[in-house]
DNA sequence: TGTACATCAGTGAACGCGCGTTCACTGATGTAC
DNA sequence: TGTACATCAGTGAACGCGCGTTCACTGATGTAC
């Protein structure tokens, strides 16, 4: 029964939608196609008219992701005025290491989901990654600026984001062990 | 073919030392009975003679791993003299973000190994990490004691863990898709 | 504009494969006499 | 100490299962006249 073209972009979107979330939440060895497919509303056989492979989705679905999530840091990176910029930057950090974006399913930062798979996928993936990241960083030394020199502005960012996605991690990987501990992680990096 | 218990009790020990290596390299789900008992010098049928099922070998590497791999910063924090312990303490943290360390085939650091995977995992392998993190942290606060107040020497081997582990974790997933990155990382969190 | 037909997005059964686990079997070890 | 037999660590074929992928089929859409 073919749909019109409109309806197959449409189609072809949210298996993309549906695998960034799902991606993000389990990994992506863990998600199966026809798990997939199911989430996005159509059967497991459809799929390869709309990707070449498993390997292209997430692919597609990495480049897609990390843009988007990127682009909010982007935002106060390019607020004007700088206290503004200080506080919208502050405020972006303390709600990074925040419970809510540890209790939530799939971390909000996708630097954070994939970090531990990312370098046993395609080539592909592990260059959207790459990317991803160089546009985070830039990000954050634009939007953390005080005016300093150069190159110590950019070590700054680097060690403020490596602090916040390590205790981001480890907060996460404790949240069922040790709930308690991991509170005390996220309260230190926002501290 | 019986064996002498003691080839048993060796052989057993073989494949938790095997399980140790490759789950830290592939993480848990990408290792298969037949290629650990493989690795070990046996064939897959045996395995069920020394582990319930796979998710207790699982339990049973952590639980090894996470101690041996936490006496390092513990061995530290006995150092009697303050300035020798206070060099040593300087040094492992400076080996942890060397590019030796991301350049190895499993993260020297368990707990930066199954970060991703622990989550996803069975109550006895999140108990082990949350174990092996609060011994990390406890360590780590007694080898880098400068003799401040209480709280503030916590919150102190918190972020410095925190750090530790977030640059390694970024340094190693971008090791393929961006090499000069991934030095830059560690570069400025050695800094 | 109306008709005839090729296209192709989606369906669902089927493919080979590797997984964790089970099982009948082997034969040297450990034990009872 | 020597003999007879039960034990059990290791073997390798087989199990059901879910995976990524393929394929014959369907039927409404898009196109050519």
């Amino acid at each position: 029964m073919r749909i019109t073209k409109e309806q197959a972009a449409e189609n072809r979107a949210r298996v993309v939608d549906a695998a960034t979330n799902l991606f993000r939440e389990k990994g992506f060895d863990a998600v199966g196609v026809a798990e997939l497919m199911r989430a996005a509303g159509m059967t497991h056989g459809g799929f390869y008219n709309h990707f070449e492979s498993k390997e292209a989705l997430e692919a597609a679905a990495c480049e897609g992701v990390f843009a988007k999530s990127v682009a909010k840091v982007q935002a106060i990176a390019e607020i004007p005025d700088a206290e503004d910029r200080r506080r919208a930057f502050e405020d972006y950090r303390s709600r990074y290491v925040s419970p809510a974006a540890r209790d939530a399913s799939a971390p909000g930062c996708p630097m954070v989901a994939f970090a531990g798979d990312v370098s046993r996928q395609s080539a592909e993936v592990r260059e959207a990654y790459a990317a991803g990241l160089r546009a985070y960083l830039d990000a954050f030394e634009r939007a953390g600026n005080p005016g300093e020199e150069c190159k110590a502005a950019r070590r700054r960012a680097i060690r403020q984001f490596s602090a916040l996605v390590g205790a981001l991690t480890l907060a996460r990987s404790v949240a069922a062990g040790d709930p308690e501990l991991s509170d005390e992680i996220l309260a230190a990096a926002r501290a």
